[in-house]
DNA sequence: CTGAAAGCGCTTACAG
DNA sequence: CTGAAAGCGCTTACAG
């Protein structure tokens, strides 16, 4: 089947001639008979003019639908009420909802939302710059090696704030920056697997922020630890990429060995291609085999079985973000950063007792 | 289990005395030996400058580290390179998706793109003017009432694309704007169905973006034409919202029918929904039930069974949108605005012929 | 309480 | 090929 995509251009009339300019400070000043000065003085709510000037001016204002240049403002203020979002994803749950907390919160505080993706292909520093260039923040959303890099090239003097993944023990970031404690969370999801009476805990790796080539993020680090907490060697983790595909991949392999009873996943996407090939694989869920996501992802609940996952407060991540963020840009504002939800472990029926 | 989150604040060091203002032109002049204006012209690529003279001054530029101000170029030329975006979502896939296609092809122009959420508490028309008031173009997803509404509340002299559901048949929508034929789409799904064997086919569907409360959109209409034309009488349509936790609540009813053997769904979101409700009651898919859902998003290829649903090109919606945006904002331009592709539907397992 | 001046950093004609 | 002037629409001191 395949069926017609449609486009429509045009339609709406040209503006009949001259496009009615916009009415500017001095259009105001004159219709109210006070100079632009005054304008600028109710438009900005100054307190020493006169109540009855005042309502001459709001009038004039209505009247000829004034809307001060934000442009203008900006120049001549130095004021950029804006914040622009570097990522080198939207699609993905984390980054969407990441994305859209910063977009709740930078609606509240009347600021503006700029979005630019990072791609491998775009030069960097020159993508920063020019986002810079607007005037306001950057928030750099750090998740992934091409976040995290662009996060060390900001320049010092940027205003710039960061969502990250959970930094090494004992170091922190070098600029205003939030995360969540994936390396507990994971631990204490790879316990739940052990308590279970699971021998050991596979893992499914979603691809590390930084590090060498080869390394693992927190997430992997809370489950390694957890293992050998418990006198376990932890197996090779396996995942090379962040979607079901690769999900997928992983969990054909470790579908074939019958030693696998228990796997958490680096994200939920890749839980579903784990469920799916050991779907294929025939080995039953959680009956042969336990699995744990991480994210919770809106539709997680809902497919069968449904996944038991770590929730994860992105929305809130993306909120403190841009606290941070405008604490610096505006000293004058007050209210602290708002503090995230901490991590936690949703039981679902995809993981469970270990059977035999 | 609960973890901790991390915030950190600080870290880099202000700078030492004096935020070193940036560079301006008049910089970049006194350090290569010209006035201010032959700068400009070096910036803006103008060809009447000495070749010698065009060297000193990129020498200067660089020097200095110099960056056009963006602000005070937009306010001199009257130029200004940005689209904003109105939605009222940013997490389900259709418009996470469009937005992905509307960043894409922004950051190929060159655009600035920023991203204002749609809510029913906020003002829309101090929302669309607050947006229009960056200065650039305004695309909004009109696939909701809230959207839709938007849409009709552009002032006249605002640039404007949208990405829209199909409109009513016959009509067209008052100024450019791209969508998919969801009509066409569904009648092709259903007929599917039908052709399987199935007496009719149930539809779930999503919320209508324009009419009367209890209109239905597009897909409804497609559906409904393709039961009438095979002489089936139209079951009422279920399902109130866009979510799994929705899909789920229509799909409890519908299994408790024994007649309901294929159900089409809205999205992919109530399809998912709708096959947790199925497996509750003890219904197999595809044996007793078949199931289609509608958007093909990511996932929905790895849940068991896997979905059968309507791919939608929205990122394909998207460029078109910004395309159709992009030459009306800039008249030089003349690419055409691409084509997306059209609707397909994906056989998977979730569909299959009516048994007994 | 209100007005006249200078300036934000750039561009667009206009001269030479 | 290059410079001096005026202006984009607003704000910030400075006067009165």
């Amino acid at each position: 089947m395949s069926v017609t995509g449609h486009t429509r251009s045009g339609g709406r009339a040209e503006p009949p001639q001259g496009q009615q300019k916009a009415a500017s400070i001095r259009d105001v000043a004159q219709a109210a008979g006070v100079s632009y000065q005054t304008v600028s003085r109710v438009i900005n709510g100054h307190p020493n003019v006169r109540e009855e000037t005042r309502r001459r001016v709001q009038e004039a204002i209505t009247a000829l639908g004034f809307r001060r240049n934000a442009t203008a403002f900006a120049l001549a203020s130095g004021v950029t009420r804006s914040v622009t979002v570097l990522t080198s994803n939207t699609l993905l749950y984390g980054y969407a909802a990441t994305l859209q907390g910063l977009e709740e919160a930078s609606r509240a505080a009347g600021y503006t939302l700029g979005v630019r993706v990072l791609t491998p292909e775009d030069d960097l520093d020159r993508t920063i710059a020019s986002a810079a260039d607007a005037g306001g923040g950057l928030v750099v959303i750090g998740f992934d090696r091409l976040g995290a890099a662009a996060l060390e090239r900001v320049p010092a003097h940027v205003p710039c704030a960061a969502v990250v993944e959970a930094p090494p023990q004992g170091q922190s970031p070098g600029l205003p920056a939030v995360w969540a404690d994936d390396r507990e969370a994971a631990r204490a999801a790879t316990e739940h697997l052990l308590a279970l009476g699971h021998d050991t805990v596979h893992y499914v790796a979603i691809p590390a922020s930084t590090g060498t080539p080869g390394s693992v993020g927190p997430r992997a680090e809370g489950w390694r630890q957890a293992l050998e907490a418990a006198g376990v060697t932890a197996p090779e983790p396996s995942g090379k990429g962040w979607d079901s595909q690769a999900g997928y991949e992983a969990g054909q392999k470790l579908a074939q060995n019958q030693n696998v009873t228990a796997i958490l996943c680096g994200n939920d996407d890749l839980a579903l291609g784990v469920l799916r090939a050991l779907h294929h694989a025939g080995r039953r869920v959680p009956e042969d085999v336990s699995v744990i996501g991480f994210d919770d992802a809106p539709h997680s609940a809902f497919v069968t079985p449904s996944l038991t996952t770590v929730r994860m407060d992105f929305q809130g991540l993306g909120r403190t973000a841009f606290g941070l963020l405008h604490a610096r840009l505006d000293t004058e504002q007050q209210a602290p950063a708002p503090v995230p939800a901490k991590p936690a472990l949703v039981l679902r029926e995809s993981s469970g007792s270990r059977e035999t």
